[in-house]
DNA sequence: GGGGAGAGATGCCGC
DNA sequence: GCGGCATTTCTCCCC
């Protein structure tokens, strides 16, 4: 078990050399900001960054329960046999106070990391495969432009059909719903409003869509395409494959 | 420093009991599922959950970096003197291979947390004050419904005004956008086709509007109203008051 | 700094 | 399970 009171410069120490924080520990919590929150007694996880964001997890679930951003002053204090984490971050107008029974673990360390991640198969990479081959999507579909910062917005690809009509393709990684639907909506007619022009096309090139966007797509006129992102999944089938060998 | 290979045995007991783990290390990742990833070499912070949640976390930033949901397997092996964490979740075909160079801190514990969190200040609260008092948007407003799940969609307060007119409000807790714009004039046109009706008013209820957002409003015929969602920022200027009396 | 839109979004509720 | 939608959304890009 920790003696309380000299976690208190410990965890100033920490702070003062940029090391990152995490402490095990039975605590209760208020915050207060964009909205009120209390949570009441329990056990969980709490993370200061070396960037002063602060994050409670709880042992169970995907995103933290309470968190502080990035550039909020930390203050751990003793008092009356318990600890209290005070946070604020006066900019933003935010503040956590946690309360804290009982600390099961506590660590720092001097973490180093400058690394950015590289994902592919996102949104991105799908409206570039489709300008780079618009076949996929429809025949007879010529590229004019992919991911461009128009007036209109932002248009995934443009392209021109086998008719010569002027043709906007929205792309979703996931299943598109009725939002999906209501943007290329937008980005047609604003394309038609600033052009001048009363026929544009719209097409929602996705891997799915729910039943009411397709009912809504087709009312006003555009048509969905089945398509994939690219690259999803191929490294774990092709895991799955080599297990499969054994 | 932690013997490398003792670890193994270490995390897998934590995982038999449940306990929450979490590592401080020197590694780099690589993710494919729903995309593809990968994280060259620096200084992280791994969590894994008791309900086997999987959060990797650079000493910078709000979000997880990498992460595999609940219910995923783990598996820490020592291999060539380095750490593998290997970690599959086949229903979801996704994986997750964490190659571990150095180990800063350990840690597992049994922890225990059932709380649910309150929060006061969200949309629902304020479509609720709403409702209880329609003049903070408009003058001769009368509540119909409020948060109704309806064939149309889900639309947060329903009134008619002075005129008897059916009145469609659209909350945001924050600053309204293009988006917040098109789904209001989405409740409105369904419910004038399913009722049968061309006069439905529609008025997007918010602290803030973006000026795009208030030029498609307007051109839609439809009306914004400065409205602040409850309690926001209320404790904390609460506690601003105090100190200046200091 | 604000606007616009994606995210390996996640999480909640309702059907 | 899917659909619809909020989130203390967060993050990035671009103007």
């Amino acid at each position: 078990m920790w003696k309380l009171n000299e976690l208190c410069n410990l965890f100033k120490d920490a702070l003062n050399r940029n090391e990152s924080i995490i402490m095990g520990c039975r605590c209760k919590i208020n915050y207060s900001g964009r909205a009120e929150s209390f949570l009441d007694i329990g056990d969980r996880m709490i993370l200061v960054k070396s960037d002063n964001t602060l994050l409670v997890h709880q042992p169970q679930g995907n995103n933290p329960i309470n968190y502080m951003k990035p550039g909020t002053t930390h203050n751990l204090i003793y008092d009356e046999k318990k600890l209290f984490l005070k946070s604020n971050n006066i900019s933003l107008k935010e503040s956590m106070n946690i309360e804290i029974d009982r600390v099961y673990f506590f660590n720092t360390h001097k973490l180093e990391d400058g690394q950015n991640i590289t994902i592919c198969g996102t949104e991105a990479d799908m409206s570039k495969m489709i300008y780079d081959d618009p076949s996929l999507v429809e025949e007879g579909l010529k590229p004019v432009s992919q991911e461009e910062q128009t007036i209109y917005g932002f248009i995934d690809v443009l392209c021109t059909d086998k008719n010569g009509i002027l043709t906007i393709i929205e792309c979703k990684r996931y299943n598109a719903d009725l939002a999906a639907v209501t943007q290329l909506r937008r980005y047609v007619e604003k394309v038609k409003a600033s052009k001048g022009i009363t026929q544009v096309r719209g097409i929602l090139a996705a891997p799915k869509i729910t039943p009411n966007a397709k009912q809504m797509l087709e009312d006003w006129g555009f048509i969905f395409s089945a398509v994939k992102p690219p690259k999803q999944y191929e490294n774990f089938d092709k895991k799955q494959k080599t297990l499969e060998g054994f």
